[in-house]
DNA sequence: TATGAATGAGTCTTCATTCAT
DNA sequence: CATGAATGAAGACTCATTCAT
């Protein structure tokens, strides 16, 4: 029993997914999940209980995993000067972070372009307020080491890491190798490095 | 008969610009915005061929004049090396930018985030492959003049234009007075041309 | 203005001629008529009291056409006890009545098969019940002056007469050759003449 | 719940065979059929996949029985060249015949006359060609036993078929008594048979 | 746990016709 | 004579969810 309802949960879970990911929230069905995951559509009701309900069950994953890779790395290291444009070049995290992107490419995709309706919706702020919130950290833990580092408006912070967000939504989207995408990032960072010293002073 | 025509047509405009942008144009009902416009449900189809119609009948004209206004900023003057730069500083240029945005912002948020069903989806990446499109042009005149310009890779161009897009999708998400504008984009354009002198080496 | 007049009303007819051609009473639409004809929908509504008025307009002429074709050839001619045999090699008459078909192909499809809805609806009946009127008189006469003559039932002689219908309708849904027609025309009336034979035992 | 469902299931199809009967298949409506069967109008989802998916399951039924038994009447005895007098005076086949027809008058005529829209519409050609290809076998098997058969034009034997397919309408159309069919089909074979005759010389 | 039945509001669009001008 | 506006009902079908069993 314990086995055989687990194996409903997760055959859901896996209809639910390529429902959505074909046809994005509000166009997917429960009928057409129902249907794929061969289950009585009624019955969904037992494991879930709604059609948002199933959806965070496959996005809300993912989404934590981005969030904690995030504060990660904005954590475990001690506030460094350079550290940007060392986070530019540690290929290791670069790395992870590709890993990431490219495992779950649709289900980002789905997250920040196609929740309209969902209580995701717009996760593409959620997201990018969340990093401005971290970097703001950030800086101000910078800004008490080095006191010169010169003030930058909250909204440009916020405009720099809702790119970030639409950076991660392109490569998402294009169907881009690892490495070019490793190429891409490296453009990246020095494009963004020399910005920021631009208009950091430092 | 005229005027009253006129004045129905544009009651319905109305009462589906409010419509749509309340609820983006999957959820967008035609009998409501019959409701909201006073209208007989299947009078609205004397005026407008379906839903998409109507949909473009409003968003059309602002997607025109937004492209126009790019195309005009890349034409109408000769080539000149530190023309974005230029660019940046010109306040004319940056304040009939801000009016336009200004004044369109419901219309740019619904044209950019929730035309999902609509024939205008996708428009994000419209909005962007155009004006990689225009870029790319731009740059290749600029080698002409100065060889030395080293290469960006494409896809780096790319992501650069859909930052464009999704800062202008920030601007319109966010009230900001036009001050706020204003700073933001000297910070924006001080940012954007320092990273550019980093990665063409000019 | 009669001019004007006469020519709105006759593109109104063609125009409808086609629609209804093309997709039968029902499923052809007034305003698909309107725009074909290149007239205001509410304009028709001068010309003609309402679709089925237009509907007969187009083939009350052919049935009429039709049904006075063949009360001339049960009357013209005094009672002739092998009058059925000689009309089936009277050329000139069978060559008429191709004609006739030819000429009206497309109309008499219509009106025998697709002018469900309209107040011409039934005509397979209608054209079947005028047949066998006129074959029972033409058959009284024959009896007069033939008393052996056997009798057949009504509902055989109706049979028969709604047989033409549908041999009518045969020809006018196949495309043949006027060559094929005559052909047909030699098999079918030898065939029925001999059936005729056996029943009356003439 | 089983016996519940098929309650349910049976007053919809015969609410729908009503509707149906009454209306003929484009003029029936979902609305009505649900009111007529005391069901949700959306409910009726749950029984038919669509309007046309009741209609096939009233109409299939009878069409496959029709055309097995005129399969079942060309293939179960061997060849004989008087089979179709012999055909004429087999009583009982003409009963199970008339048996038939006359329980199912109803859906007889919707499906010859009154299917356009739905998937069976053509039936009347469908069942012509049937006939046809059925009778042109038996006719080569009869050529080769009796190789002096004259030939009758194809056409002219789709025409004799579009007649059988007539003359069942005509008898559905018209409310006989199982006496006055069996006359007419007397008459029927004695006519068809005089005129089979002296087109094949035989 | 599982199911099929039920619900009721909802979708966009089309229709023939009438009315006021 | 001509028009565009207006009407109101109707079309088939889908939706997420709940209920009884």
């Amino acid at each position: 029993m314990r086995i055989l309802k687990d194996d409903k949960y997760n055959s859901i879970l896996r209809a639910a997914r390529e429902e959505f990911i074909g046809k994005g929230f509000k166009e997917a069905s429960m009928r057409s999940i129902a249907r794929r995951a061969g289950v009585g559509l009624s019955n969904i009701y037992n494991y879930f209980r709604n059609k948002d309900d199933i959806y965070r069950a496959i996005l809300e994953p993912i989404k934590n995993e981005l969030f904690a890779f995030i504060a990660r790395q904005h954590t475990e290291e001690t506030v460094d000067f350079n550290r940007l444009a060392a986070f530019g070049h540690k290929e290791e995290i670069i790395d992870q972070y590709i890993d990431f992107v490219c495992k779950h490419r649709e289900e980002l995709r789905l997250l920040l372009y196609r929740s309209e309706g969902s209580s995701m919706e717009g996760f593409r702020d959620t997201f990018a307020d969340y990093l401005t919130r971290v970097s703001h950290n950030y800086m101000e833990l910078e800004k008490k080491q080095y006191p010169a580092t010169r003030d930058i408006s909250p909204f440009f912070l916020h405009v720099m890491c809702s790119w970030m967000v639409s950076v991660l939504g392109e490569i998402v989207t294009h169907d881009l190798s690892r490495e070019k995408i490793r190429e891409f990032f490296r453009e990246y960072f020095r494009f963004e490095f020399a910005g920021w010293r631009e208009l950091t002073g430092t």
